[in-house]
DNA sequence: CGATATCTTGATATCGGTAACAATCGCGCC
DNA sequence: GGCGCGATTGTTACCGATATCAAGATATCG
């Protein structure tokens, strides 16, 4: 059934039923309806080829995607299958397609042919100024702004994000907080700057334990070793980059006999359902990958159609829970 | 740059450049060398609408996910990213596009003109039943196998790791072994009969405790009304039908005093990363998400080029680590 | 040497849409 | 009445690839 079938069926030519399924504009009412009608009647869908061939766009977008989970990231993927069901559900809305790639694999046909790349993943950045380069596609890219980038960058605020947590903090007293995380990363060393200028804002001093790995084994040994301090060190809070290392210092801290919330707050991040259902529920700074899936998209849909697109940063949001 | 304009360069007609760079037999040796020597140099690349245009293929295959976490399900999605990178690195290998879809979204022409269709998550089996009759696609379903199933069925042995855990268990002498889970899913139904008979074989009988929830606080509380129970129906092991589950029993366990593995061998399912970061580090049932997806593709193939598949179960083994 | 088989290449039509331009119709207005 | 205008529909020519059939070149064989 192509549009030459329904041109028949229907009695007109085949631009008109190609104008009344699209535009809709430049062809009568009436008409339109008719012709939209016989094509549900005799489910008539657009052949995607041809028109984009005429049309000379894929209405394709890739994908990138870092998926090697890893026992320094044990979350499966470091980015949540939810912001991919964002992207997807917004572009396809719209009749993108979602041509989902890993880093590693080759570059085929299809993908040179997209119209439009997100990228996400660790090494989205360093990718992003190779791929602009060689590509000149329009191009989104998930994570924390930079100083220098040329591309249009999406991210949750992560500033915002410390923030939130460093006013809890002095909201319910806390004097000595600690931050728990690594700063190579740009998404964490912005959580760490949030949280601590927030905190100095009230005068109040922040320290930091290191710790590469996102796992809970690094949260409790990290807190062991600032359990087994002298007095004169003690801490009262402890904001940790992630809910897995959160979950962690939570264990240690409560195996070493203290009590949280009492005697130590804690707050973790990324407000996994993992941290919602452990004991104590953990809270922690939300952000919603789905909304950022979304915005990814009409960013890139924006510099599809010819406009521009800022970076922009998604606001997050304090869950308080019982820790 | 088009096949006609390459056409004009190599001194040749577009035919004989689509033979060059496609079939290869069709063509003089020297030629195709030439030819494809051309292509690289101009950096020509196949325009693929036009391609499935003429061969009323669209070489996209749909992806249907189920995306949205829950309490339920902590882990970010019920299928991890991994399958999607396995099913995503096979197609496109071949030249085929991975529209990723989710369930809830509208049935777009791209959609309608995939070549093929891939179900992941826990209402594939039914979606599965309602597309086949809808659009007469090739279709391959992620999952566990039902008897009056029409369509290809791709998952893991977890009869196979059901048995495995029991023979671990019965090597190392438990007598008294629990399996902790809900019978309800498919897939888990499976990993218990396997755990049963395995068992049932030296003569040992199990005992289930039901839990919906995959989380850890399910494990802990299924875990502590066990050790609640008199001293005739001690435990000396659990089989957990997820690394969650087992995380939380251990976690009462070692709360009630209890040493594992001394006292109380567990085991878990998936061999989680989170797992394997835990203290103590978790035993478990690995299977290997990528080679699921690898399989999934595989099959769906074999399908689109009208031969036939069949429904395949995937290996297990265990990984003893701590518990 | 002629005929046939094989290899290699080309001309043409076609896949199913959409843009550009042309044509028709009805209407208002001078 | 004739002209111009807007609204509506149609004609034609493509987009860039590949299948089909045909044709020229070369090899093989009796």
């Amino acid at each position: 059934m192509t549009m030459a079938d329904l041109a028949r069926i229907a009695g007109v030519s085949k631009i008109t039923i190609s104008r009344a399924l699209g535009d809709g504009d430049l062809v009568n009412a009436q008409t339109r309806d008719r012709i939209r009608a016989l094509a549900t009647k005799h489910g008539y869908t657009l052949n995607v080829s041809a028109r984009n061939l005429r049309l000379r766009r894929s209405h394709t977008v890739a994908v990138v995607v870092e998926m090697t989970p890893s026992a320094s990231r044990p979350l499966s993927g470091p980015y949540p299958l939810e912001i991919l069901g964002g992207i997807s559900h917004e572009l396809t809305s719209v009749g993108y397609s979602v041509l989902l790639t890993t880093r590693q694999s080759a570059v085929t046909p299809a993908l040179q042919a997209a119209d439009g790349v997100i990228l996400l993943g660790q090494g989205a950045h360093d990718d992003a100024v190779h791929l602009l380069d060689r590509w000149r596609l329009p191009m989104v890219v998930w994570g924390a702004r930079r100083a220098g980038d040329r591309h249009v960058v999406v991210g949750s605020d992560n500033r915002e994000g410390g923030a939130l947590a460093a006013d809890r903090f002095v909201a319910i007293g806390r004097r000595r907080a600690v931050f728990l995380g690594d700063l190579d990363h740009m998404e964490i060393a912005e959580r760490y700057a949030g949280f601590r200028d927030a905190l100095a804002r009230h005068g109040l001093e922040t320290e930091v334990v290191r710790r590469d790995a996102f796992t809970m084994a690094a949260g409790a040994e990290a807190t062991q070793m600032l359990l087994a301090r002298g007095k004169g060190a003690r801490v009262d809070a402890i904001f940790a980059c992630n809910d897995l290392l959160a979950m962690g210092a939570i264990r240690a801290l409560l195996e070493h006999g203290a009590r949280v919330p009492d005697d130590i707050s804690v707050i973790g991040y990324d407000d996994t359902p993992l941290g919602a259902s452990f004991i104590p529920p953990l809270s922690s700074i939300h952000q919603s990958w789905h909304d950022g899936g979304v915005l990814l998209a009409r960013k890139l849909l924006q510099l599809i159609d010819g406009k521009r697109a800022r970076s922009e940063t998604l606001p997050t949001s304090l869950v308080v829970r019982s820790t």
